[in-house]
DNA sequence: GTCTATAGAACGATAGAC
DNA sequence: GTCTATCGTTCTATAGAC
């Protein structure tokens, strides 16, 4: 039970040091130390730093897949075809949720989500499994039947461009804001944000070829 | 003279490098390597790793930053009020073309671009100078004389979602594509795929508060 | 389940010969 | 300007005591 406890520990460590650093930025040593446990703990519980990230990362995908599941599903109980800004709402909306409410957490998800997607190294791809394909893959579904006259390189390329302005707090321009700067948005504002940039974005007409 | 030969050698190897596997995945070794160098020409002719990154990306971000500006003076000689799709080819064009054109040169330039704005590494945040910030505050100026009601926060969001899919490329959204797999976009189809998923993004109604 | 201790490999940097 | 050789550090993983 302290080993429940430890895992734990260890899991919460991690999401946040892979989330702020990356995953080669890490070291092992590291998130023990933050975790408050032994050097060997990461070994005994996952089997190697690689594993942990697996769990990392499934942690984090789970519930925002599970949301992501559950809001088509809402949708298409009521009606039979959901408007674009409501199909973005659904898949994009449980990307800024948070399970762990505050500010911090929410940027933190976000960040993690962001490392994952861009991060080169392999093992930032073996995440993924076959329940998130169905769920992609039934948004993919749905949006071309909002969006007819899409072609489908077009629908693909548009789903990426989705999926990595959800991931925009990760992005920083500069280091330096503008002198007149504007604060930047957070949390429930940048999911807002985010909805009306993306709705916009999905439902503009195909590009003439 | 062949020192200015190594040189070049080393900055396209680390270009490739950097874009394929990130700062930290990359190892000097591997750059020499690559460079048909000799594993000690890094520090002799770039003084460190991590300047030798600066360097890269000088001379990638370098000329993109040039065309916007030349872009935008373009633009301005010819109305005073461009219009926001105008505003956005003139911004994020030079981000899909390439000095070097083909398509794996277009694909390298915009996976390092995002490396670069993922990156969580500090090594990865020095590279941003003057030139590259007073760019962005002219767009950023008439990206709000051209869209007056929307406030600034959301304004910057916006920036930050137009590099963010600017680097589309380098988001997978999983390894594995849909059964009924529409092929992904490439190169220049890429380029005109997101000025209209921009286009149309940044000319969104403010969110309502 | 937790710890110490260490193996074994890879890394960035550099001194010094040529 | 190019090379070899190596220093010192840091890393992940694991064997074995408790």
């Amino acid at each position: 039970m302290a080993s429940s406890d430890t895992r734990t520990q260890l899991l919460d460590a991690a999401e946040r040091l892979f989330a702020e650093r990356g995953y080669r930025g890490t070291s092992v040593r590291a998130i023990t130390e933050l975790a408050g446990a032994n050097l060997a703990a990461v070994g005994y519980h996952f089997g190697s730093k690689a594993q942990l990230l697996a769990a990392v990362v499934r942690r984090v995908i789970e519930p925002i897949n599970a949301a992501q599941c559950a809001g088509l599903d809402r949708l298409l109980a009521r009606t039979s075809q959901p408007r674009v800004a409501e199909l973005v709402e659904a898949f994009a909306g449980p990307l800024f949720d948070v399970i762990t409410e505050g500010d911090e957490s929410s940027a933190q998800t976000s960040q993690l989500i962001m490392t994952i997607l861009s991060d080169p190294a392999e093992e930032m791809r073996s995440w993924n499994g076959p329940v998130e394909d169905l769920v992609r893959d039934r948004y993919l579904a749905e949006f071309q039947r909002a969006l007819p006259d899409l072609s489908p390189p077009e629908l693909w390329f548009r789903m990426r461009g989705l999926l990595a302005v959800t991931a925009v707090d990760r992005v920083e321009i500069s280091h330096r804001r503008p002198v007149t700067g504007p604060s930047p948005a957070a949390g429930e504002e940048s999911r807002r944000f985010a909805i009306t940039f993306l709705a916009a974005a999905m439902s503009a007409p195909p590009t003439r070829t």
